[in-house]
DNA sequence: CGAGGGGTTGACGCCGATCAAAGCTGGTGG
DNA sequence: CCACCAGCTTTGATCGGCGTCAACCCCTCG
């Protein structure tokens, strides 16, 4: 766990260049979606657009930046590090979702660490901008309370995932969660490291690999290609009610 | 759990008439703090203030009433329950917060079902007269905003205390965070029941009990009054830390 | 080819769930 | 005022699940 955001000292992010939020494809999705085209055009600082490879470090909890980031394409994942160095996952995020929000309430600094799981593709707002759009435009101040309103029906769904059931319980909760969100149009979802898992449901990660191995022998659980798999839905759904 | 809610069946709610919004003494920590005292003079629906007793049902999960709450004095549990009738208490709020936010955005009924745990004393405003001050006072967005990040971060750390350590560690965070948010000028805060405890961090109410009797014994916790106790921070951030 | 990191599997011991029973407390009614 | 009861808490005994330690496999990379 340590180890990714040492790995992202390095990161070779490549800029894309201004966002044009305007002819965003995928606005609809985006944070600044509903605003007028011309909201943009007189703006004081301005939207980028980056890639990011998998195991960067967006932000470091507490780190002063001055940034929140709508993501585009991939996976972030919200760490909390506790003071004895353990991580533990929050959250998990993907397209459509807006990090960092916490700074606009005037928060000094970031509340976790975000660290891109796969390659992540997002737009990085200076906060000052977001504000100055949030004065013109009521409708932003709505979207930010939808973004707050979603994350924390996630984190309420992870409460009663987490302290539900026995190890097998929630890795396949966890599993189907994986396969709710972040499945693409083949029903497949990138497997995470049993290391991930493990910080997400609060168990060691041998027992997250025994699961894992046995869903995989019970065909629960099938290779789709490289590191996404799909999952029998209904076989784990069974499994989260009965042993 | 299931019984409480029975109980509630009748509730002797005590009305204590319109809420005076404009001449409330704990405006600045309510929900519509910061509005102008003009602000109230032509609202469509009512403001009512209530007085609930320990254990009402003030709203259920999936219901489709159409208010939020401002609570001003006395502690909510949101408690999620679970199609097999198990409940999990995701989240404990007490004056100043806000519940019921989720019918903002659109959402047709709640998101959880909130139940007093000790005599509550609480505004009940209408969604419609929510809507009708956001689009006039853009600083109530604001304050919904704030709400929300306020509610992820409990959430958060609720997440971090559940899936960390032992049993003993647990309840150990639990009093924290009881004493942290809950206690009064002496320190002092509700020790809810065991049941309750046991629904909060996951584990057996059994287990609670044993952990309570022994932080007990060795003088962790100390009995205060009625059912308020003090805790030695101290002693139980050490056991967070190590068993 | 060797080294290293992630995944899998086995063995063992302990924590905590479960079942069971016995205090404790407050409330009710005789 | 006491007896009784119901609900909550405490405590004990037992057993299974899971954390821990360790070995091994597989793959990638230098």
């Amino acid at each position: 766990m340590g180890k990714q955001i040492e790995k992202s000292l390095c990161t070779n992010a490549e800029w894309l260049g201004r966002s044009h939020c305007d002819r965003c494809h995928i606005r609809q999705l985006m944070f600044f979606s509903e605003l007028p085209e011309t909201a943009f055009s007189h703006l004081l600082k301005p939207i980028d657009h980056y890639i990011y490879p998998p195991g960067t470090v967006l932000y470091e909890a507490k780190s002063q930046k001055q940034f929140i980031y709508s993501i585009r394409r991939g996976m972030v994942k919200l760490v909390h590090e506790a003071m004895d160095g353990t991580c533990r996952i929050v959250r998990l995020l993907g397209p459509g979702a807006a990090i960092g929000l916490e700074l606009l309430d005037g928060e000094s600094g970031y509340h976790h660490t975000a660290i891109a799981v796969d390659q992540v593709d997002l737009c990085k707002i200076p906060v000052a901008t977001t504000r100055q759009l949030q004065q013109d435009y009521a409708t932003l101040c709505r979207h930010v309370g939808e973004q707050l309103q979603e994350q924390l029906d996630l984190a309420d769904q992870w409460i009663v995932a987490l302290s539900t059931g026995t190890a097998k319980q929630r890795v396949a909760q966890l599993l189907l969660i994986m396969d709710e969100f972040f499945a693409d149009e083949n029903q497949s979802f990138i497997l995470l490291n049993r290391e991930d898992m493990a910080a997400m449901i609060g168990i060691a990660v041998e027992t997250v690999s025994r699961m894992i191995a046995t869903f995989k022998r019970q065909k629960i659980l099938k290779r789709y290609k490289e590191n996404r798999y799909i999952c029998n839905v209904t076989a784990l759904q069974e499994i989260t009610r009965h042993g």
